[in-house]
DNA sequence: AATTAAATTTAGACAAAGCTAAAAATTATA
DNA sequence: TATAATTTTTAGCTTTGTCTAAATTTAATT
């Protein structure tokens, strides 16, 4: 499988996560970066070799054996940023462009024992799961803080977006995994949020507290 | 850069560090399996980029640009081999494949953590040495164990074939770096060798001994 | 239902990196 | 030194993954 074949079906996995319908063309090309043609002639490409079910202009849905092998990228790419977190002191908005590199990096027993290395790890350094050695992944129920109402407190245990941005914004705001929030207050007119974390209150918006998960 | 310009790189590297003259068409088509067609493309490709001196007809040889960035994939392959070995326990004969391709990960900074991480060694699972993060190598004299004499003695610094096939024949014979290895006999008819290795006598061919640096 | 708009696919082109076969340059040999 | 052998390069083709532009299909709107 080459590298593009293995973005390709992340993606897919990734969006299907969202929505559970069959995915789009241009869907994938948005995420991707890339132009819809690309993506028809890849989607072609994947249907032949079993990974994808594709009707020309219907979208296409993950067969298990792609979904088996997305989980697998994806395994190896959440390993590996618990590795760069834990093991080489890397800040979580610094690990995702490097696990997509090492995402790549083809060795059943690499990864298997990468995962032994780390303690067989659950979670990765953003509270998403990762898929053990079968594809299997423990799902944790969680919901976005912007869910939350007034006195209700959790636990951060889970970001939505890991973009840099977003988690140098949390870093800055001292909201990391594992962090104690309580709501106290929801402005009813902007969907803004005032909540103490540890010991401070702040006030963040609607934007930021969806992108937060709590339980 | 590529994952094949880099390979390029690295090949021409390791050829010039035996011959020491100007490395053939031919030469690199060998190593790297590949048409002699296609390594003349890429050294005019690799010249452009100042990445190597090539005449036309008359071999390559690296610039000094070419050099270091050759001993940066060097010092990727060496540190990712130490880091298999030391940390996920493989044995030295299984990491080579894998440290081909960690070593094109692109990230100055995670090698730099790797580096320290791993208590910044010197040398890598076979005894070569690592290249620093400016490109310095720290040369340890060693000699081939067949150029030693009946009743020297000296330890095992390192492997010139880092083929698994060799690795594994060592590894049977309880020989690994660091061990130490006494000559009792040579034999002039075939040049093989009588030695002791810990507290075992094993006879070596030749080919054996001119694998093996000792000092 | 017809037409317009949007999404998707096809057709054809390009760059990277490889190949084969033929041509050219170099080296070895008679 | 002329010829043969070897090495190297060139020319042209292939595959992978991308692109643009045109054609087609589906969806939306009047």
């Amino acid at each position: 499988m080459t590298f593009s074949e293995e973005n390709y079906l992340k993606t897919i996995y990734h969006l299907t996560s969202v929505s559970d319908a069959d995915i789009s063309t241009n869907a994938i090309a948005e995420k991707m970066e890339t132009k819809a043609s690309s993506v028809t002639d890849m989607l072609k490409k994947l249907s032949e070799k079993d990974l994808v079910n594709y009707v020309k202009y219907q979208g296409v849905s993950l067969t298990d054996k792609g979904k088996l092998a997305a989980k697998m990228i994806v395994r190896k790419h959440r390993l590996w940023e618990c590795f760069l977190v834990e093991k080489l002191d890397f800040s979580w908005d610094e690990v995702h462009d490097i696990a997509e590199q090492l995402e790549h990096i083809k060795s059943e027993k690499l990864i298997n024992k990468l995962d032994d290395f780390l303690g067989n790890p659950t979670e990765d350094p953003h509270g998403d799961p990762i898929p053990d050695a079968n594809g299997r992944i423990i799902k944790v129920e969680k919901e976005l803080l912007s869910e939350f109402e007034k006195n209700q407190i959790g636990i951060c245990v889970g970001v939505k977006d890991t973009s840099s941005d977003f988690l140098k914004y949390l870093d800055k705001q001292e909201i990391a995994l594992g962090s104690q929030i309580e709501i106290i207050e929801k402005e009813s007119f902007d969907s803004s949020f005032r909540i103490r974390v540890g010991t401070k209150e702040i006030t963040i918006s609607n934007k930021i507290a969806s992108n937060i998960y709590i339980k």
